[in-house]
DNA sequence: TCAATATATTTGTCCGACAAATAGTATAAG
DNA sequence: CTTATACTATTTGTCGGACAAATATATTGA
């Protein structure tokens, strides 16, 4: 008894944005994939963006819900999920406060992806070069020495691919592939993740950007010092190779940077 | 009506242990704060010991309910904090699959310390000095170059600090301290989380052993190089003095190293 | 003035129901 | 017999409501 009565109207079809429930949700949601994924995209990249300061705390859950059109259970996964990225910390009575930038997990993909969308772009940018130019040489000289020779054929392979890809999207990933090849090259577990979340940052960064052919031809030639120096075992040529192609992607980052 | 019968048996009072509530929890939690936080703990530390191998599927949500004497929701928050780790990722019918290590957050605060206590904590630590060697000593030149006055005046107080520490563990909080303020003095957003991340896994591993107080007096002395030639601007003699440090910390390693 | 207490607010946990997605199976069509 | 289609079963996704636990704030008492 009284079990028919519950649910009368459920969530409507859904298009490509939440469409309207019954009580009028103030937020509209991007609605890739689940309730909960979206919602916590939206409050994260509110965050990052500054929107909510160090120290502040957030609405309550009962308010997303409504502020959102869903139930408090999706808006707690969600912040489950901002928490498990140490954006906030919740406690009962006092609420979600959002926690110092320094906890982030800025190395966490969809954190990075968030980061990469806000305010200013070019700061980001600038640290994530600089973070290039720390991590990319090394790594290649400690790859010169470690690889093995599966691992040296899928650097070679993808060096190969970039040379040869039809279109520019298809060198990207070669691209991509490369130096990630080159990351799992060293052996090392934290240098891969590593690569992995700078890949995707750069990709968010829209730095692949279409080059003039003159341009793309001397990349490639970057790209093959690199190979050639890990495949003859020569760590510092492979140290210098990589600082070079580096230094060319910041003068071409520099040349075209996004106005400012 | 049919309100007041509803709850009739709570979760009785919990002391250290999640106490048995009606139907007996097959899986005991360390009853650490909440339920949820638990629960991923555990499942999260079973995925990266490698109990469910990539690609594997989870048992479904019902059954760690039932295992645990949780209630589905605490389950899927617990499930969510993974999803944000990228350990797992969910689909309807199919459940919950364990992702390739290469997509683990590895750097995320959490999954190191549960991946530090993982089979191989040799191996791990091998790759995290390594890591350590990539990071720190370009990071003290970067710092030698662009610290600011208050910045500085961190590095020198805990460098200090350290000297004067009346306990072991004082003088190591104000290691940690100095190492993090050297990474902050580079200014680059992303090299300060990873500091963060670094310092807990060392925590993890219990390196901070006790040394003799000679090799105290030694380790002293390489800190103030470091603080010494930062002050100076010295970018070359700043890294050098990292590396200087980071080879005594190896042998130091090697020396005591746990078995094996 | 200060400490103990009461209250109100917010997250934490539980339950039960139904929706949505989809792998696997059964069925129908050719 | 093969192939395309429909069905079914299973699992996560979402909802709503109830109550527990924690604790900041206000209130009260000494």
């Amino acid at each position: 008894m009284a079990k028919q009565a519950v649910a009368a109207k459920r969530r409507p079809k859904v298009s490509t944005v939440v469409a309207v429930p019954h009580s009028a949700p103030t937020l509209l949601l991007r609605a890739r994939g689940n309730i909960h994924s979206s919602i916590a995209e939206t409050i994260g990249r509110s965050i990052v963006c500054g929107e909510f300061k160090s120290g502040e705390v957030l609405p309550i859950e009962a308010k997303w819900a409504k502020d959102f059109g869903a139930s408090r259970s999706a808006v707690r996964e969600a912040i489950k999920i901002l928490m498990a990225k140490n954006l906030v910390v919740s406690r009962p009575k006092i609420g979600s406060r959002v926690e110092p930038k320094e906890h982030w997990s800025l190395l966490d993909r969809d954190v990075l992806s968030w980061y990469s969308n806000s305010p200013d772009r070019s700061g980001f940018l600038r640290s994530l070069q600089q973070f290039r130019y720390i991590i990319e040489p090394e790594a290649a000289a400690l790859a010169a020495t470690l690889h093995s020779k599966e691992q040296m054929a899928e650097i070679s392979k993808s060096c190969h691919d970039m040379a040869t890809a039809p279109t520019l999207s298809e060198r990207t990933q070669a691209d991509v592939r490369f130096h990630l090849a080159i990351l799992k090259a060293t052996n090392n577990e934290l240098l891969v993740p590593l690569g992995v979340t700078i890949a995707s940052a750069l990709n968010n960064l829209f730095v692949f950007i279409t080059r003039s052919a003159q341009d793309l031809h001397y990349a490639q030639d970057l790209h093959n010092n690199i190979e050639q120096a890990i495949r003859l075992r020569k760590p510092g040529a492979a140290r210098t190779a990589v600082q070079k192609l580096l230094a060319n992607s910041d003068a071409f980052i520099k040349k075209h940077s996004p106005r400012r």
